[in-house]
DNA sequence: AGCTTCGATAAACACCGTTCAATATGCTGA
DNA sequence: TCAGCATATTGAACGGTGTTTATCGAAGCT
């Protein structure tokens, strides 16, 4: 019942907007009154909480593709960037949701429950660190490095997914946004390995 | 008139957040109904829109204190990162405002105003500009490098001001932003000027 | 004084999220 | 089979929202 009321929602989110999306006209698309969703979430914020989790699901499932494919550090940082970028692109609503709307951010105050994003970023830090390790970037402050790649990628999905880039014409952003990107990742160039044959060995065994 | 609702609806937002600033509040803040304030705007996003105007022209105001500073390009550039956060983190709501704001976004659209926010890109993308003729930055696709320095710097103040920065310790986040920055722009590292003499003397000049 | 003009009002409309007493529904035990 | 219970759902209500519009009143002009 709960999926039902979160996929009905989606749906209307998808079409109409958050704002215009009412607990009324959910409750109306699975043929029940109001009153009736409040058995099931405490409020509207809920639905927003549950349907935010699924996204994080999809999103770490998608990231950990990076896992075992015998990827080489450097090219698991670049890639990493590209899949978030990928999946916001793909999921513009999802996005929105988990990572620029407000009253997410509220919900997860309220619940306390900042764990359900914190994976995803443990996650970009250990690629950055093993980055770093590894020689595929240069070494540093870990946090203040996967922050600035976490930010860069986030501004450039929430600049067009909150049509801040009209100056850009339409035709060419995508191809401003991935040259942007690029511009990103040959501005954090790959160093010497700081110890390479068993670093290398060791990142590449453990990431099998 | 318009002056004296734009200012106590910014009161408000300041005070209470956008969602929670009705057009009933405002007008009682003002002392008048709610009615009248419909003789001055058209809607509850104009005024959203009049007071984004007014946060350009704080911005723009802001970032042109690096005209005729005698700085280098290479300083141009990574202040003007610097101005701009200190915008986002210094006015917050303006900043939602301005960038973040689905429904600014939306009144910008219909009105087809692009050109409020047009002004300062194309200040970043000048400054973009000189710092690659100047030697300050790699030489390359000058639309993608202003792209990248603005999803940066916007991607760090959209995280904090959406409160999406919740595994950064509270006292440490502000370190961190600027240990962020400062990786982004040593990851963006000045070249030998193209053409040393001429080239910095003309900038030197024209900047004066 | 009469007339016009115009800003402000008050009331209404159609929504919204949310609550809650009342009701319908389906299941259990006798 | 039927009473009783528990649970799911309803429908109406509350207090709010943005917005529209007929009406009013005061000021200015002839």
């Amino acid at each position: 019942m709960r999926e039902r009321i979160c996929s009905a929602a989606m749906d209307l989110f998808l079409r109409e907007g958050f704002e215009r999306t009412s607990i009324r006209r959910i409750a109306a698309a699975i043929g029940y009154t109001p009153g009736a969703i409040y058995s099931y979430f405490g409020d509207k914020d809920d639905i927003l909480y549950a349907i935010h989790e699924q996204g994080f699901a999809r999103l770490g499932l998608l990231l950990h593709t990076l896992d075992g494919g015998g990827l080489s550090a450097r090219e698991r940082f670049e890639r990493l960037g590209e899949l978030y970028l990928r999946f916001a692109f793909e999921n513009p609503q999802y996005y929105d949701l988990m990572f620029i709307k407000d009253r997410t951010a509220k919900k997860i105050e309220e619940l306390g429950q900042w764990d359900v994003g914190l994976d995803t970023y443990d996650f970009v830090r250990a690629v950055v660190r093993e980055s770093m390790r590894d020689g595929a970037l240069p070494t540093g402050d870990v946090e203040a490095a996967t922050f600035a790649l976490w930010a860069s990628v986030h501004g450039m999905a929430s600049l067009v997914i909150r049509s801040r880039c009209k100056m850009i014409p339409p035709d060419a952003l995508s191809t401003v946004v991935a040259e942007a990107y690029r511009w990103t990742m040959r501005a954090m160039p790959a160093q010497e390995p700081a110890h390479p044959p068993r670093a290398r060995g060791r990142v590449r065994r453990s990431g099998r």
